[in-house]
Parts: structure tokens; C-alpha cells; sequence
DNA sequence: CCGACTTTGTGCAAGCGTTCACAAGCGGTA
DNA sequence: TACCGCTTGTGAACGCTTGCACAAAGTCGG
């Protein structure tokens, strides 16, 4: 029973080596949601370095990035302390340091499933092979796809998927075929030993332990936005009758 | 008193009224990471219904959603208690519940701005509109798009997005510009009224307190991936030395 | 070299969210 | 009606995350 979330960690360690230890160490302790945000101080820390900034303080990256200092500072202090007090962070420095966390140093071939609407969309993107990401390989099952070329990329059918994955390292594989057929894509990408998928298809899927699933809801993150918009009238509908909200805080109407 | 489809939600006009007040006080008080799980066990829930589900037990229905089941029950006791001891959930009387909680009784007319790869993707997938989020209104800033149907509707050019989004009745905004673009439109959605918005530009958005923004960044989960490949990675490097991994697991060679 | 000033790194406490475990409640059965 | 087995609903414990507040550690001007 794998969760779909790969969320919840921190267990016990047990180091043994001189430095590599250190590294593993943190790595294993930094929280999830920690990890998201390293992504996008990346990001960010990214843009500098292309406008010329060497150096950044905690308070100027946390505003950037949209969170407060202290969590910034928390966040960095799970990978290292590479900051200089009195001065800031290094923009280079961290960039590398957060890349080393990330495994970025890594290329990580991805490999897209379903060339629809979405997959199209996702193999003509250039934001993925410029941040590490390249993608090496596009699968569907239907033939009339196969051979022609998709953002530089025949589309390879479905049924080479096991050696084409592994000819080309595919580490990641991408999920954006009809729901009805994510489970039989996922246990196929699966066996061909690909450890990563990024799940676009609005179905649960099931996978052994060891293999790392993330999904990207759109319907769920549209239901969020409707809760809150119900959330808010109702709040509005209840509290706005005598022109006071909870803390005492005045609702405008 | 029983919320069921197509009651017009008396949360705007109607004067207070001690069950309403409870349903705002239960609102409230959900966790975010519960009303995402809400979503995705509706998505369950419907597939049960075409199946001709009408009962299932917190057991059956966890499993499927990929929580577990205290979880799952945690989650519904947010929302009241609808499940009859020894027996389940009503599968229907589930789902028009967590449909009010959501907000699902309303719909919620979607625009999406920057008609490229992506925003093609959105505009021609039927998931939108079959879960209550019509597409209402496309917009770009290149002319040669305006007034070019896709998904069945024209795009408008984005100097009329206040007076379409008006018009239109549109509640949340969709951004799939280049990065660049994004803050711009970002505002101009908000000053259209627009208060719930679906980032998929790689750039922290700035909002007023009373606009929700969600963001989808892609490389970030893709970064998350590599991030745990590279710790299984270190894991297995430091741990197989012995042969024996965390938890006395034995680690593959 | 010193002292004022700035900013980091982190111990700690409070807040959330998750999980456990079990009493309460319900349907079925005799 | 009384009992039994099953499943819900939830109080309480636990553990992760956040935010505060401040000592430590560095820079810089004199
Ligand atoms: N288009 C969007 O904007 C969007 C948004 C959110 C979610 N999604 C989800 O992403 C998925 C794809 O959406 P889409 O709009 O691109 O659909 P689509 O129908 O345009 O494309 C699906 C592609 O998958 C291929 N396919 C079908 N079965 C396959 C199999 N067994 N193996 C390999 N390929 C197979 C089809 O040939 C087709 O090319 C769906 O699950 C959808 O719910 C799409
Ligand atoms: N394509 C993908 O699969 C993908 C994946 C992840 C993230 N993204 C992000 O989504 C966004 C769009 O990606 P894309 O591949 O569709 O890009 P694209 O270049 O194909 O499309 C962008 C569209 O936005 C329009 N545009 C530019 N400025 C605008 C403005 N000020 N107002 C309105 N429209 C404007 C352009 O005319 C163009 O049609 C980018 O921010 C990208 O980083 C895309």
C-alpha cells in the first residue's frame, strides 16, 4: 500500500562514513514541504544570478519567494550554513548547494505517456529540458502517432516503452493519457524500472514502495478554489450582518 | 435540513438561520489538506455511483481514495456525520454533501489566459466543464489568435478581459502566459473581479489578501522526484554496505 | 583593534494535521 | 427484546511545521 504523496519521513539513521554521511544525513531529515520550497528558491536564486546579484539576504529571498524569513533561514539551515551573518547568502553558493540536494547535478531523462492534448503541450515545453529535465522519449498507443516527430521527438509506441525507457535512462516517467489507462501505463512504466512518475491523469494509482508518484490534480486545485469561494461568501453572507467579522475585523461589502 | 443538487445555496440573501451558521462554523474549521482529500474522494465517489455503488464503509472507500481509513473518517467528520454505524456511507448522500462543502453547487465559469501550448491543452480538455467549471473565456495579447475559436470558443483579445470576465460571470482565472506576462495579467484579472486564480507560470504571484491563488509548477515537482531519487540514492550507497538497509530492509544489489 | 550594526542559525513553544484506539450506535438475528 | 458483530465518529496522543526571539558571528567605519 504506497501513498500517493511521498510525504512522511524521518526515521531513524544510522551514518557511517566521514562526509558523504553528513550529506545523506541532512538529506534524509529535510521535511517535504521544505523541499518544495528549496524548488522554488531555486528558482528564484536562478533569476538573480541572470541579474547580476552575487549576494541576498534572507529577508530580500524570503519575499521573493513568498514566505517569511524565519522559514527561509529554517529551510536553508536543513541543507547547510552557507550564509555570512551580517552580509547574506552567496547567490552562487546556495544555487549549487541547492542543486546538490535537489540531485540536480544529475540529468533526469523524462519520458511523456499519451500524446494528447496534454502530452503535445508538455513536449513542446522548454522549460523542462533547460532546468535538467530533458525529454527523452514520447509513447501512445496509437500508430498513427508513432514516428512522427513532437517538440524534436518521434513518438515511440506504447508496447517499446520497456526498452526505449531503458536505452535512453529515462528516470522520469509522465503520466497524460485517458485516466482509464494511467493504472496500465503506470505498472508498464513500472516494470520498465522507471522509479518516478509525475501523474497528470485523475485516478489513484498503486504502486510498490520503492516507486515515487506525485500528481498534479487540476480539477482537485480548481475544487480548492471553489471551497474558498464558498468559504467566503458564506463568511460574508453570515458575519457582514453587522458589519463586523470575526476578530472584530471590518468586512468590506 | 437536506442540501440536495439544485438548491439555490441560501448563503447570499437569506437571513440567518442556525443551520447555515453550523454549515459555515464546519466550513471553516477544514483543514486545507482535508478539502483537497475531499476532492478526490467526490472523484471516487462518482466513479462509484456509474458503477451502481450505493453504500461503502470508510475501509472501502480509503483504500480507493489512497488514505487511510481513520484518515478518510477524520476528513468526513469535518463536513457532519452521514454514516450510519455498522453499515457505511450512502454513496449519493456523500457526494451532495461534499459538493455543497465545496462549493459545487455554484459553477464557477473559468477563463484562461495565454492561449499557447498550454492554454490549447486546457481550453480543448472536457474535464473542466464535466465537473462544473465551464471554460467561459479564452484571452491572449497576439492578435492573430483573437477571435480564433478553440474548444468551441473564440479568443478575445486581453484589453477586453474586464468587460468579457464581467460579462461572463468568471470566477477563476487560469494563467498560462510566459512568465514574464504573468504578474501583468495577474493584476488585470483582479481588477476584473476575478478573486480565485490557477497559476501555471513558474513566478510567485502578489495578490490582496482577498484573492486565493493556487500554483502549478511542474519543474518543482519534477525537482521533488529527483530530490528522492537522489536520497535513495545516497540511502542505498550508504546504507547497502552491509547488505542491510533502514528498518533491517534488505537493499537490492 | 574596537564597538556599532547587520544578518544568520537555531532552541523553543505553539499550532496543525495525522494516527491510534475505543466507546457509541446501528442492523441483523434469535 | 436482548445480544452480537461491524463500522462510525472522535478524544487524545503524537509528530511535523511554523514563527518567534535572540545569541552568535560576521562586516565595516573609525
Ligand atoms: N488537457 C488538459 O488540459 C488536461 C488537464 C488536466 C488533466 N488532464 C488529464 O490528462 C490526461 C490527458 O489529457 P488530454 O486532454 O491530453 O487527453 P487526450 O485524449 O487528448 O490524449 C490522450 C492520449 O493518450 C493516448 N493513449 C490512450 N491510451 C493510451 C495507452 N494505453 N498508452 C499510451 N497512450 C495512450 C491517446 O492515444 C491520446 O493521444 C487525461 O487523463 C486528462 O484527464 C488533461
Ligand atoms: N507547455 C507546458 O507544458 C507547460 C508546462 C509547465 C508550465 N508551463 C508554463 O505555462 C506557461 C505557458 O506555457 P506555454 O508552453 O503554453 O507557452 P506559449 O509560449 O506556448 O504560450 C504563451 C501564450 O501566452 C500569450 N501571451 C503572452 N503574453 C501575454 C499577455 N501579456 N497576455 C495574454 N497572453 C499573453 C502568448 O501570445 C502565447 O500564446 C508558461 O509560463 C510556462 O512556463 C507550461
Amino acid at each position: 500500500m504506497a501513498a500517493q504523496r511521498g510525504e512522511g519521513d524521518a526515521v531513524v539513521a544510522t551514518p557511517r562514513n566521514p562526509a558523504d554521511a553528513e550529506v545523506r544525513e541532512r538529506a534524509r531529515a529535510i521535511p517535504e514541504a521544505a523541499v518544495a520550497r528549496l524548488a522554488v528558491y531555486l528558482r528564484v536564486l536562478s533569476g538573480m544570478v541572470d541579474q547580476g546579484v552575487t549576494t541576498i539576504s534572507s529577508e530580500e529571498l524570503s519575499s521573493a519567494a513568498g514566505v517569511n524569513s524565519a522559514k527561509l533561514r529554517k529551510d536553508l539551515s536543513y541543507i547547510g550554513s552557507y550564509g555570512t551573518r551580517g552580509v547574506g547568502y552567496d547567490v552562487e553558493v546556495l544555487v549549487s548547494h541547492i542543486e546538490r540536494i535537489l540531485g540536480l547535478t544529475r540529468k533526469h531523462s523524462v519520458a511523456v505517456v499519451g500524446i494528447g492534448n496534454l502530452g503535445h503541450a508538455l513536449a513542446n515545453y522548454g522549460g523542462f529540458p533547460s532546468r535538467g529535465f530533458p525529454v527523452a522519449a514520447l509513447f501512445d498507443i496509437d500508430p498513427d502517432l508513432t514516428g512522427v516527430p513532437v517538440g524534436g521527438i518521434p513518438v515511440n509506441h506504447i508496447d517499446d516503452i520497456a526498452t526505449v525507457c531503458a536505452e535512453r535512462e529515462v528516470s522520469i516517467g509522465v503520466i497524460a493519457t485517458p485516466p482509464q489507462a494511467a493504472q496500465a501505463v503506470c505498472d508498464r512504466l513500472v516494470s520498465a524500472g522507471v522509479q518516478c512518475i509525475l501523474n497528470f491523469a485523475p485516478v489513484v494509482l498503486q504502486v510498490p514502495d520503492n516507486v515515487e508518484v506525485r500528481k498534479v490534480d487540476l480539477a482537485v486545485e480548481m475544487q480548492i478554489l471553489s471551497f474558498h469561494v464558498a468559504r467566503r461568501a458564506d463568511e460574508a453572507a453570515g458575519e457582514v450582518v453587522n458589519g463586523v467579522g470575526v476578530d472584530g475585523v471590518v468586512i468590506r461589502p
